[in-house]
DNA sequence: CTAAGTTTGTTTAATGAATTTACAAAGTCG
DNA sequence: CGACTTTGTAAATTCATTAAACAAACTTAG
C-alpha cells in the first residue's frame, strides 16, 4: 500500500524541508527560509517555531540588516544530540561521538581478535558504552548507533555475509538495540564511506547527487549513491564492483569467477606484484607508501601499474553509473600522487567524451574515517527521518 | 527548490493513487478501492467522481455481491485517448498508434535511408501524421509522442549523440513539438525496451522494479529499471554496458576503449565469427537463424559461444546492479534456444549466490516491438504525469 | 416473506496545514 | 524627521482529508 497523502504527511515534508535549510545554510533567518523553501513567512514562522520548541534550533540574534528591520538569525542546534558511529574491520573497530553536526567529539579505537561472533559484538557493545559515556548532556541524548561492516546486510540490519569476518546472518542491529535501546543503522563499509564522502565538509563529495565511492582494501568495495540517495540494488547488494571482469580468462577469484578487477587493483594485488620485486619484509602497504615517499623508482612503478588498472575499472563504472564524481578511499589513497597520473591517462583514453565531460575523480577527502563518520551520518539521518522529531515535535 | 507540500500536492498524490489502482485493478469498485489504497471511502468517492468527469473513469455497472449491496464496477477508459510510440532505428522507422492502456490500434512501418538529419526528422513525422490520421476519436485525442532513439538525450529532447545515424545535438523534441502541436518524449532505444519490457502484460517483467534491458544490436545497448523508475544517470549517459570492458587487453574498440563486452556478444561480433567458418553469402542474421533452426553443427556452436560471451558481461551486471531481472532483447532474442544454456552456464559459475538468489534471466516478451511500446508508454506517462489530468480536471 | 445483518457509497461536520491579507515592529536612508 | 523596506506575527480563508452517521441495496436465516 502506497503512502498516501494527507495533512500530516505535508507538514512532515515541509518541516524536514525548513529543518534541512537551517542544518545547511545556518545563520539564516526566517524571511531568507521563505525565499529558500518557496513557503509563504507565516508558514515558516509557525514551522520554526515548533523546531525551536523541540530543542533543534535556537535563535542567536540579530543579522545585518538589508535596509529593513534586522533579521532574527536561526541556528541549526547541533548539541541537542548525539550519534555513535562505528567502522566495524577485520581486526579493528574504531569508533566515534559525534553532534547531530557530524562533528567529532570523542572518539574509540581498539583491536578485536575476531575470536567468535559474540567475542566481537561484545567489543563492539563496549566500544559504543565507552563513547556513550563521555558524552555531554543533551536534549535527545545518543540519538542512534550507525555500524559500517565489510560485508553486506539486508534492511533488518542483519549481515548477511562478512567473508573476511566469516559471518552469516547475524541480526547484529536487533542484538545491539535489544542490548542498549538505542536505534541502530548497519550498512557497508563502502556505503558508509560514500555517505561520509558526501555528507561532511571535509568531505570531497558534498552536494555531489550522483556519486560512487571506492575504497581499495585487501579487496575493492563500492558505495554507490544515486539521486542523493544510497543504491542497494534489489536485495542489498549492489555495487560489488570489485568483482567486474575485466580480463575474462584472468586469474581466478574467490567469487568463482575470474579475472576480477580487485585481482588487479586492491592491495592484495600490490603486495603480490610487490614480492617479486622487493625482499619479504618490506613487503606490507607502510613500507611500500615509505619506500615511494623515499623515490624508490621500482615501487613507485608498482604504484603507477596499480593506477593504471584502477582506471580500467573505474572506465566501467562511469559506463554503467555515469556518475559526477568518484571518491577513491582506503590506506591506498595516500599513494595519490603515484597513482593519479597513470590512472587519470587510463581513463581519458578509454572513456567516451561524453560521461566523462562533467565527471570528477578525487581521492578522499576523510581518509580512513569516511566510513566511520558515514555510519554516524546514517544514524543522525535516521533520527530525523523518525516522526518523532519531525513531525510530533 | 524543492517540492513543498500543499493540499495540492495532497490531492494529485492520492489522485494519482488511485487512478493508477484503477488502471491496474479494472474493474474494482470504490469500496475495493478504499480497502487498497488506505484513504477513506469518502476520498476515494470524491476522487473517482472527479475521474468519471475528466472521462478517464466509466462505471460499468454493478458487480457481484459479497453478501450486502452491490458494488458498482469501475473501468479505466483506454479509448479516452491514444499515444503514438516510434523506434527509430538506423535504417527503419516503427511506428505504432496504442490507447492509454497501451493496446496497439495502428501500426506503420516504412525504412529510411538516412540522406540528412531533416530528411529522417521528415520521415518520422510523417509516420506519425499517417498514425494520427488514422486515430480514433476521443476525449483526449493524441496524449503524446515517445521516441526511442539509438543514441543518447538529455532532458529536453535533445540527441546528443547517436553515432549510428551520425547524429549529434539534433533538438529531435523540439523539432517535432514545434511541428505538430503534440508533446513529445525522447529516449534511447533501450531505456524504452526497458520500460516496455516492464509496463506490459506480454513483457516479462511486469512489476519489476529492479530490471536491466538488454538489447542485443550491432552493438549493445542496455536499459536500467532502478526503483520501478529509469536510471538515466547524472548527464543522461548511464547503462553503456556495452562498452564495460571485459579484455582489458582485448580487441580495440571505436569507443577509445578495447575489449568491450559488446565485441564479443553482439551482432557484428557473431558475424565476424561466422565469416571464419562460412561462405560469405550465408554471413547474415536472417541466415545463421535459419541454419541453427535446420540443426547446423557450426553455427549453433557459434550461439552458443555467443551466449558464453554475453554471461560474462551479464555477471559485470549483476555484480554492480543486483537487479532482480534481466531481459534479452534485440533480434538475436531469437536465438534463445541455442544461447540460453551457456548463457545460465557461465552465469551460475561466475556469479556470487547472493545477489543470484532472486535473479530471473528472460528473454524478450515483446520481440521487436519493446522499443516502440516503451516509448509509448513513456508518452503515456508523461500524460497523466503532467498536472492537467491528475488535478485539474 | 419478513426481519436482521452486511456492504456500498454519499453526506455532513470537524480537523488542521497552508495561504492570503493585513499589520506592527524595527530598521535604513536621504 | 519622514518615507520607504524588511521582518515577523496575527487573523481570516481555503480546501482536502478524516470520522461519523446514514440511506440504499442486497443476502440470508428462520
Amino acid at each position: 500500500m502506497k503512502q498516501t497523502g494527507d495533512l500530516n504527511l505535508v507538514k512532515k515534508i515541509n518541516k524536514s524541508i525548513v529543518l534541512d535549510r537551517i542544518r545547511h545554510d545556518s545563520p539564516v533567518s526566517r524571511a531568507r527560509l521563505a525565499e529558500l523553501t518557496g513557503l509563504t513567512k507565516a508558514t515558516v514562522s509557525s514551522l520554526v517555531g515548533e523546531l525551536i520548541e523541540s530543542g533543534l534550533v535556537d535563535e542567536i540574534g540579530a543579522g545585518e540588516s538589508s535596509g529593513g528591520r534586522k533579521p532574527v538569525m536561526l541556528l541549526f542546534n547541533g548539541t541537542a544530540g548525539y550519534a555513535v558511529g562505528i567502522d566495524l574491520g577485520v581486526d579493528y573497530i574504531l569508533g566515534v561521538l559525534t553532534d547531530l553536526n557530524g562533528v567529532i567529539v570523542e572518539q574509540h579505537t581498539m583491536k578485536h581478535s575476531n575470536a567468535s561472533v559474540d567475542a566481537v559484538i561484545g567489543d563492539v557493545i563496549h566500544s559504543i558504552r565507552e563513547l556513550i559515556g563521555r558524552a555531554p548532556q543533551s536534549t535527545y541524548g545518543i540519538v542512534g548507533i550507525g555500524i559500517g561492516i565489510p560485508g553486506i546486510s539486508d534492511e533488518q540490519g542483519n549481515v548477511l555475509f562478512a567473508p573476511n569476518l566469516g559471518w552469516e546472518n547475524v541480526p547484529l542491529q536487533q542484538r545491539i538495540e535489544s542490548e542498549l535501546g538505542i536505534p541502530v543503522v548497519i550498512d557497508n563499509e563502502a556505503n558508509a564511506g560514500a555517505v561520509g564522502e558526501q555528507q561532511f565538509d571535509a568531505g570531497v563529495g558534498q552536494n555531489a547527487s550522483y556519486l560512487v565511492y571506492v575504497s581499495i582494501g585487501s579487496g575493492i568495495g563500492t558505495g554507490i549513491i544515486i539521486r542523493g540517495e544510497l543504491f542497494r540494488g534489489s536485495s542489498g547488494f549492489s555495487g560489488e564492483l570489485g568483482h567486474v571482469t575485466i580480463e575474462q580468462n584472468g586469474k581466478p577469484c574467490r567469487c568463482g569467477s575470474s579475472g576480477c578487477w580487485e585481482l588487479y587493483a586492491s592491495e592484495s594485488a600490490l603486495l603480490e606484484k610487490a614480492r617479486a620485486v622487493l625482499p619479504e619484509d618490506d613487503v606490507d602497504i607502510e613500507a611500500l607508501l615509505r619506500r615511494a615517499g623515499d623515490g624508490d623508482k621500482r615501487v613507485i612503478e608498482l604504484f603507477e601499474q596499480l593506477g593504471r588498472s584502477l582506471g580500467v575499472g573505474l572506465v566501467n563504472i562511469i559506463n554503467a553509473f555515469n556518475p559526477e564524481l568518484i571518491v577513491i578511499g582506503g590506506r591506498l589513497a595516500e599513494a595519490e600522487s603515484w597513482m593519479l597520473g597513470p590512472l587519470t591517462e587510463v581513463m581519458e583514453r578509454r572513456s567516451m567524451p561524453f560521461p566523462r565531460a562533467k565527471l570528477r575523480v578525487q581521492f578522499s577527502g576523510l581518509g580512513m574515517k569516511s566510513t566511520v563518520l558515514g555510519a554516524c551520518s546514517l544514524a543522525i539521518a535516521k533520527f530525523f527521518a523518525s516522526t518523532k522529531v519531525s513531525v510530533e515535535g
